[in-house]
DNA sequence: ATGGCTGGTTTTACCAGA
């Protein structure tokens, strides 16, 4: 296993992982993210591409679905241990959007929030459920002290600076005060905000639509957050948007978001005898 | 108010995404 001074955690919606295939292991090469949680791979179970990945060195563990949703968690070097696959409060709930595991010292939560469109609607009703059930496990892993990273798509545009301009998105699910007042829940349970702790000040997107011109134009939204635990929080480093991968030729309409947090010491040394 | 684009499937037409 390679040896770790931080830990890297991203989150990239890649829109299809079979087509993205060439570009996921290009910013894997490129950038080396310890763990990688990815979103919308839109591919049954049987079409996930281990193999390719783990000639990448990423051991990988899936969620899939046939056509839509379908998420991942990728750890360079080592095996994760998976916690649950489905988040709890709602048997028949079958889309999926929900992985979470153990992987080097960290619990790591990969979700892939429902879109909500349009609204009002069933759609929308659905997002809010997710969400609520969401909230209800997340209080629960924010008493860890392990630390945690619940990373993805959450679909919420936290704030109206989160936007190049709300005027055209007003009444779209991602900024609705529903979506986020529920947002801003897991905040005021003390769930860290990993990028927007870190750039107060700076307008960050994640995610630019295939229209209009939007990514030329850099009319983004960030949509795509690390949330962190106490214990995470503290390890917090760095962190940012690797807005080249979504320069690409034929790119998804998100780019990689990612965290870097102190080393999480994986197994204590037995303590020295004082020599008194 | 609409449509602009993209990936996946039910494929030359659709659904869903955000």
């Amino acid at each position: 296993m390679p040896r770790r001074s931080t830990l890297s955690i991203a989150t990239f919606n890649v829109n299809g992982i079979r087509s993205r295939l060439p570009h996921l292991i290009t910013w894997l090469r490129e950038e080396k993210p310890d763990i990688a949680c990815l979103q919308e791979l839109k591919s049954v179970d049987q079409g996930f591409p281990r193999s390719d990945l783990e000639a990448e060195g990423y051991h990988a563990r899936w969620v899939g679905q046939a056509s839509w949703n379908g998420v991942a968690v990728l750890v360079r070097g080592e095996e994760s241990s998976e916690v649950r696959r489905v988040l709890p409060g709602d048997p028949s709930d079958s889309h999926a959007r929900y992985l979470e595991v153990d992987a080097l010292g960290l619990r790591v939560v990969c979700i892939y929030l429902p879109n909500g469109n349009p609204q009002p609607g069933p759609k929308f009703d659905y997002k809010l459920k997710w969400f609520d059930r969401f909230n209800r496990h997340a209080k629960k892993l924010f008493a860890l002290d392990t630390p945690v990273v619940m990373a993805g798509d959450y679909n919420v545009v936290p704030t109206d600076f989160d936007i190049y301009n709300p005027r055209s998105w007003l009444k779209d699910a991602l900024l609705q005060p529903e979506s986020r007042e529920r947002y801003a829940k897991l905040l005021k349970m003390g769930w860290v905000d990993a990028i927007r702790e870190l750039y107060p000040e700076e307008q960050i997107y994640t995610f630019w639509d295939y229209f209009r011109q939007h990514w030329e134009r850099d009319a983004g939204l960030r949509i795509d957050h690390l949330l962190l635990n106490e214990a995470a929080a503290k390890r917090l480093k760095e962190g940012g948007v690797d807005r080249w991968v979504r320069g690409l030729p034929k790119p998804s309409d998100h780019a990689p978001t990612w965290v870097k947090l102190k080393h999480v010491a994986m197994a204590k040394k037995p303590a020295k005898k004082s020599a008194k």
